[in-house]
DNA sequence: TCGATCGTATCGAAATACGATACGAAACGG
DNA sequence: CCGTTTCGTATCGTATTTCGATACGATCGA
């Protein structure tokens, strides 16, 4: 089995049982995520070059999306970004996720007490995705946003989430994840992983100091389901301007601890 | 043409250009949207009969999507539910509309400024859709998402919006939607739409009181393309029980439309 | 002015999706 | 307790639907 890259994409190609996929379906949907992918407005003919379709195929799948809101043309003019529609399909997710539902309420009343940026991640394979953010600053636009999907190995509340699983399980994911670095800072080396995972596991909550962003300190603590398996993790992010680790480790580690138990089964 | 409801669902069906339309992927979005409009899980029988399609049909579909990850199953592990891969797709929309980029830090700072309810809403035909939202206080939860859509005529946002079009585009808007209030105090006579409508005009800002949710004033500025055509509101809520209705004009009113005079070009 | 690329449109061939049918398991009700 | 329903899963021949080569006018840049 090929390695997954770090960001699930793989996962998408492999499709379950053949006999019942609809290849069009597929081919769409490949259509839809590389134009995502993409930030910029693409045309046809780029599209077709970055998904390896016929520009035919990208045409239909192009003209069926718009038709139905998933895709529309660019300001401009020339080509195609993600439509409005798609978030009708966020508003589904959202609403209809019970871990985000009851997760809600809670974060709101932490982030008043502790006045920094409170996250909720879901667990999905080798990467989580931030589910809820409520953020309180200025900050970099694409990092703060719903959606994100960084790998478990280097974010806190991925760590956190790993030191719940027995270490087969472990074992699996990391060999599965793509091992890369995104600062200077990220630990990527297996001792390093697992001694913080380790570490995750002897104070109950995780910590990432500028891993995945420079000059930012993130503590992360897991909420299990009723068989006590990691289903996501609440994060707690302050900048280290204004914090000390061992400051910022002492003042909320606790509230995100009694905010995970909260929402555990 | 037969009327669209508020919600923008005739226009999901409404296909383009049928010689380019891919039948199986309409047909499988369609499933895709059956499960979420459900409000909890759903099985291959449930959906067959609410999108009108063969069971065999539905189960290509449903294996299609679940392979993808668009669709997940249910917890107890009966039924079918959005799958987390939805929110990679928010992910795109969010970070490549430029509108969002560009409101996101002029909201935060006109949250901490107004410490109420602050939300951006997206113009799209007869609706709005919410795509950021700020909250303060532990609400309705679904009426507090992102993704969620409205009628123009009964929001504050909407009506922001409407207040800068020609009187012919206002007409086609309001003919097109389905005039049906959701609380006691929903405006929804013409006349009464066309006064709200000329109160905006006036003052630059819309009003909804309780229109939407009981108990709930909204004020929103319209913002505007290079063109001068509105593609957004700014929006700000709070609790009739904190504020008399001149009260929260007065206060909130100029604040709108700062921000939404900043984001507009 | 020329060449490349944009999105759009057409059409015959065959690959792909359709939908009837069937199965074991689990949930339900008498 | 057993009959009944509904769950998700699986198979397969038919023909509907998708494929992909081809072409067109418009637009943009060199």
């Amino acid at each position: 089995m090929p390695k997954a890259d770090s960001t699930g994409a793989a996962a998408r190609v492999a499709a379950v049982d053949p006999r019942l996929t609809l290849q069009s379906v597929v081919r769409t949907f490949q259509v839809l995520e590389a134009v995502g992918r993409a930030g910029r407005p693409r045309s046809l003919g780029e599209i077709a070059s970055m998904v390896s379709m016929d520009k035919s195929a990208v045409q239909r799948a192009v003209a069926t999306l718009q038709g139905l809101g998933y895709l529309e043309r660019a300001e401009n003019g020339n080509g195609f970004v993600p439509g409005r529609r798609i978030l009708d399909r966020t508003y589904d997710y959202l609403r209809m996720t019970p871990i985000i539902e009851r997760a809600t309420p809670v974060l709101i009343e932490l982030r008043k007490t502790a006045r920094e940026r409170v996250d909720l991640s879901l667990l999905d394979d080798v990467s989580i995705v931030y589910a809820i953010r409520l953020q309180s600053k200025r900050e970099n636009f694409p990092a703060t946003l719903i959606g994100r999907r960084l790998p478990v190995f280097f974010t806190s509340g991925g760590r956190a989430m790993l030191a719940l699983m027995d270490d087969a399980k472990v074992d699996d994911i990391l060999d599965r994840s793509e091992l890369r670095p995104i600062t200077q800072k990220t630990i990527f080396d297996l001792p390093g992983i697992r001694g913080k995972i380790a570490e995750a596991r002897r104070d109950g909550y995780a910590l990432a100091v500028e891993e995945s962003l420079i000059g930012e300190v993130v503590l992360a603590a897991a909420v299990t389901d009723a068989d006590g398996a990691p289903i996501a993790a609440v994060h707690i992010a302050a900048s280290l301007s204004e914090w000390t680790v061992a400051d910022f480790r002492a003042r909320f580690g606790p509230l995100a601890l009694e905010a995970a138990k909260a929402l555990s089964r």
